[in-house]
RNA sequence: GGGGCGGUAGCUCAGCUGGUUAGAGCGCUGGCCUGUCAAGCCAGAGGUCGAGGGUUCGAGCCCCUUUCGCCCCGCCA
């Protein structure tokens, strides 16, 4: 196969006789000569129809040419004229005078045309014609780049490509799964897996030792800008490593990634989920964003005479706090105060600092005492917003994630950062424990001794920017160490005999100890792009209904089809 | 399940306080044009104003219902 580039074609070509195959992009006819240019994959040029020049054909294609025609052209490659030179292209110095070309499609009139903007439902429902465009192309390529690395570096390191399942086990916990009825076994159903978790650890029970797959997952809950029912999951286990071993191993995977795209990375810091929690009020924080980080004024306030603290602290409520850089006007705090109700707050407390002055509608509640704390404990001038209602950290953090971005407190660059060690186990809504990662992430500490509340994990998250990109775990594995878990968590034994067995006789019968590592890839690729959302990244994605436009899936389908599954659709 | 924004020509959008025949740019069709590259100039075609109902003398505009798209909360071990 002949692989000429388009774009690589220059003056070094002149006068050669070359063939082309592509797309007609922009047909600029002057009477008597007509330039379009042709476009592939490779990129564009142009194409120069001479009715002056022997053989240039000038009326066959003004008639026969039109946007998006499939064309093989035949043609010589000449210098463009000193004043004709196109700067915008990369082969804007010269063009091609066609001297035969053959149509190979034709199209009709385009809905829009390749690298148009257009909204989400035209861009999907002719996901064909967007995807023409250099924008989607490339995002394209950018993705087969992260994938190709990825098998490359895992490769070297003696890991295997083991596929796993596509058609599996429902599992109790977790997001709502996608289910496949079977047909052999009627009444019973399939669910596509929400990751190859349990897999990879049956297969270091196995013996496989290191695993790695660019894997598909699937989870049925709510999309978002980042979040599509079908992704993908660059999966990764590994026997006989320590935690220190996976984020290592991951870290240069992530590192070679970012240096395809000419991004060097900045070593990434280490966070203890705690501590995420108390200065950012969030297990993905964003250390982009320049402004003052949390603080707990809770002590400051206990017995204050200012009431909506001391009753609130009174609750059991932190008060959490932090100092925004800069000056605020009226209007800017009034919205501060809009926008703290809107996140679920009864209100947000204000105070301007200048020095050692405080400014404020409430600080003459404040003992001097108080005053005397706050100033300590924000040296600096600004803007300190303090609240208490309900979980005041998750909420301020939000409100400082706002604040900051309004303002363009944010740093240009990538901050990762590993956040690790996350609690085993958290309350959900019914009181119950619940697994904080998943309930097979190894504990830190004694699972039969220590108090499962206090109890801290072998977990490590990746962030980059406030956006998890990946997380993993040491995983438990003993036996009688996962069945602790689930008692703990509340499971009985006929429920995680049913739906673990398998996996608690994996771990049974001589399971090495592992852990491993799962990045987002599509996240990857969008923080590696700067995009704004995961369907740039995916060729055909879905809406947020999770409706594909292209396809009109999913679709009804017919009564024997549902006959032959043994369902029937309950009426209305 | 909830909050917000939006749906007007093939595409991107404007459309005032409810008032005559709903507009623009791009694209499309035809014509002119020999150096453009988002070509230019002239002319033309193109509309169920997402759908249904209501208020009104009169609705693209107001009200209700519904549907689709986007952003967010819940949810996503």
């Amino acid at each position: 196969m002949k692989a000429l580039s388009v774009n690589s074609i220059n003056t070094g070509y002149e006068r050669r006789e070359i063939e082309l195959s592509g797309w007609i992009d922009s047909i600029r006819d002057h009477g008597g000569v007509m330039f379009a240019d042709l476009r592939n994959r490779s990129g564009k040029i142009q194409l120069v129809f001479d009715a002056s020049n022997k053989g240039g054909d000038y009326s066959g294609a003004v008639a026969a040419l039109r946007a998006e025609f499939v064309v093989r052209v035949k043609g010589t490659v000449s210098k463009r004229p000193e004043d004709a030179v196109n700067k915008k292209i990369p082969t804007g110095e010269v063009e091609l005078k066609v001297m035969s070309f053959e149509i190979l499609n034709e199209a009709l009139p385009l809905p829009f045309y390749p690298g148009e903007k257009v909204g989400d439902e035209a861009a999907l429902k002719y996901r064909f014609l967007d995807l023409r465009g250099p924008d989607m192309m490339s995002n394209l390529e950018a993705v087969d780049r992260i994938m190709r690395i990825t098998r490359e570096y895992f490769a070297q390191l003696g890991f295997w490509d083991v596929p796993t399942p596509m058609l599996t086990k429902s599992t109790p916990e977790g997001a709502r799964d996608y289910l496949v009825p079977s047909r052999t076994k009627a009444g019973s159903f399939f669910a596509l897996p929400q990751s190859p978790q349990l897999f990879k650890q049956v297969l270091m029970a196995s013996g496989v030792e290191r695993y790695y797959q660019i894997t598909r997952c699937f989870r049925d809950e709510d999309l978002r800008a980042d979040r599509q029912p079908e992704f993908t999951q660059i999966d990764m286990e590994m026997s006989f490593a320590s935690s220190t071993d996976i984020m290592e191993t991951v870290w240069d995977l992530v590192e070679k990634i970012f240096a395809a795209f000419d991004h060097k990375l900045p070593q990434a810091l280490f966070m203890k989920f705690e501590e995420a929690m108390a200065s950012y009020g969030s297990d993905k924080p964003d250390l982009s964003l320049n402004i003052g980080l949390l603080s707990d004024i809770t002590e400051i306030f206990r017995k204050s005479e200012f009431k909506v603290f001391s009753s609130s602290v009174e609750k059991g409520n932190k008060i959490a706090a932090f100092l925004c850089a800069g000056d605020f006007s009226r209007k800017e705090l009034d919205d501060a105060v809009e926008d703290a109700k809107k996140l679920g707050a009864g209100g947000l407390v204000w105070i301007k600092k200048s020095g050692d002055e405080l400014k404020s509608p409430v600080v003459k509640i404040f003992s001097d005492e108080e005053k005397n704390a706050l100033r300590k404990k924000f040296p600096g001038d600004g803007v300190i917003f303090a609240g208490s209602t309900g979980d005041s950290f998750c909420l301020m953090g939000e409100l400082r994630k706002i604040f900051a971005l309004r303002r363009g407190m944010k740093k240009e660059g990538f901050f990762p950062v590993w956040v690790v060690e996350a609690p085993l186990f958290e309350k959900n809504a019914q009181g119950r424990l619940q697994a904080v990662h998943h309930p097979f992430t190894a504990p830190i500490g004694d699972i039969f001794a220590d108090d499962p509340r206090s109890l801290k994990s072998h977990s490590y998250d990746l962030v980059i920017n406030g956006e998890e990109i990946g997380g993993g775990s040491v995983r438990i594995h003993k036996a009688r160490e996962q069945i602790k878990v689930f008692e703990i968590m509340g499971i009985s034994e006929a429920e995680y005999r049913e739906k673990f067995g398998f996996l608690l006789d994996a771990l049974s019968y001589g399971c090495p100890p592992h852990g491993g590592f799962a990045l987002g890839m599509e996240r990857l690729a969008v923080k590696l792009l700067g995009l704004d959302s995961i369907r740039d990244v995916i060729a055909f994605p879905k809406t947020q209904n999770a409706f594909c436009p292209l396809t009109h899936a999913p679709d009804v389908v017919s009564e024997r089809q549902l006959r032959e599954l043994g369902l029937k659709l309950a009426d209305e």
